[in-house]
DNA sequence: AATGAATGAGCCTTCATTCAT
DNA sequence: TATGAATGAAGGCTCATTCAT
């Protein structure tokens, strides 16, 4: 295996960066499986020789593909949530909050079947979607801190939380069930944390 | 594509339960993608050629799997379920629920990842997977509504649920998160439930 | 990697040795590094896909080509030492094994050159040149014990004896040197043999 | 291809020849074919697109690589020939040559058995090896008949004893028969070689 | 109905060489 | 002169599927 190079010029980075979008691209809309390595360089606008100097193997794209997927998810909730300072968590804000997360997994809805797919299939993949949980809940449970939210086991029901927001977002954005009503699935899961953390 | 058979004879019919079987063993303990043809036909102690006697491709193949793994899921919830018949639904009754759902998923493990991941990678499967879950939820409506339980929104009340239910056997059979304590998770689990359906 | 087949049927056998016989030839004409797996298996007749049939990968292709090549090579020297029974080891005996030991390179010749420098490039085509060194020398060793040869240091003196046969050899084989007399040579080799068994 | 440019400046003499030293070196170490030129750029401390100014390609450093593994080889045993003006060739100085022969052997061991593999690979190489060969002879030829060594076919003598020599080098350096008492070895040879010029 | 040998397209990765700067 | 990023052809191997028997 040759050496990784790290882009240290400006024309090397957004190469870099050029390669992870086409891969965001391409993995979202045909999957990581029926995608090979001359189609990223393709759709990148390089070479195939090329991408291995930036990544180890078509895995190590990925995984930097749904480090920025990630990335893309995260920043609107964070800054949703870092602009809470002082604001009551009540049911209009807890709304709110679901639209944002219902938002952004729409902005990003092309890889997100694969990743969760993926998840399930690779360990590294699996590994990140571990820590993004991580990162997601712990920053909810320092918000949750920070607004004197005073319950047992807060742990487990942000666990529990996390996953009904995800649940909610899937919903949403995919429109699996035909015979559900998605402001009433919404008000629910509304009510349903708020009972969680009161 | 040859024309595929729909076996008739007792042998027969033995033959491709014995791959199917194979499958259901094989795809669990390596995988779909890391499993050929080969493998499962020798697995089930037949040629690679019948195989394609019974089945269309590979992905028929999985689809029959998938289909024997979702019997063997559901049999022990649907037995219960059954038998509930004049019990009140009370917070005993739904703890017992979910060990009986967490135990039939323990049993079923190693294929369960696999078909998560499927369900998001391949249409068909996907399909299958929104069958199961219209069924497993149609039948809790059903036992709810013979229970006398009367609430709005029934259905997405349901749907919720059936997705709280699975993030918890998912948690308690593959104990993902270091820190988070499972008999907490489960007794808050069953709080969630039974505030949903009051 | 997948099983290989050590072919039962005879038609199996045979292509399996078509296989080879065409290693040995386009090996022995392009190189084993010039030449592609899609071309022995054009060469032998079959597809590229079932030569992993019959062989772990190209090296195992390699190995058993040298193999033969080493049988072709040996067969008819082995055939002289074992009828030479009662035959005195005079100075006529050893230019008739010289010219058959030459024949026998002659006749494999276009392979030569390929395998020696194999042997000194891969591990275990080294080891294969050596265990065939030593199935030689053991053989030569047992017939001059049979004919009564008492020297010290035997095992030493055969190992010399067989460095000399080979380089007369190469040298005849491929006429390397123009200002070489082969005749001379050949005589004198004879001469440093004798010599080296009185 | 472009132009390979002789280099004029000292500061260029000197870029071309920490090239051929870190080619002597990786190429000894990881072997030709393992060798990338980048890493012998690397190793040489320049740029991968410079060596391409001092060399038409990859084999052309091989080439000039094998010239100067020649040289340090040969320097050894013609100083220890050059010496030898009035000594009496007996038994003593045909051991000092074979040991100062081994240990030139020794010396630049890790070069040496990839040199010959490829001189039987290519036909550059072996033309160079030839070469080498022919200076060799030569000059023992020379020695021998200042020294007033007379017998016949002394070219075919002095090629004979040459063989003899490289084998035991080779032998003594790898041991590769376990076998093999490297003492009565060296005592063989040098009976083989003196009766070869007397 | 059954076998299992055979097919051949397809993919990831490497690397000698070139070229824009 | 020098850099090192970029090119793109080539090759070993796998495996779903077919087919001769």
């Amino acid at each position: 295996m040759g050496i990784v190079r790290e882009p240290q010029k400006v024309t090397s980075i957004e190469k870099k960066k050029k390669i992870i979008e086409a891969g965001l691209k391409v993995f979202g809309k045909k999957g990581y499986y029926n995608t090979n390595t001359a189609e990223i360089a393709k759709v990148a606008g390089v070479s195939t020789g090329i991408v291995y100097s930036y990544f180890n193997d078509k895995k190590d794209i990925l995984l930097q593909v749904i480090e920025l997927y990630f990335q893309n998810i995260f920043q609107p909730i964070q800054s949703f949530l870092f602009n809470l300072q002082n604001t009551k968590l009540d049911h209009k804000i807890i709304e709110q909050f679901l639209q944002i997360a219902i938002k952004s997994h729409q902005d990003n809805y092309t890889l997100h079947e694969e990743v969760i797919a993926l998840s399930h299939l690779d360990k590294d993949v699996h590994k990140q979607f571990l820590n993004f949980e991580i990162l997601v809940s712990g920053t909810i449970e320092k918000i949750l801190l920070q607004h004197n939210v005073k319950v047992d086991n807060i742990t487990e029901r942000v666990h529990l939380a996390y996953n009904i927001v995800e649940n909610l977002c899937h919903e949403c954005v995919y429109h699996k069930h035909a015979n559900i009503n998605y402001n009433a699935m919404i008000s629910l899961t509304t009510k349903t944390l708020l009972s969680l953390f009161n």
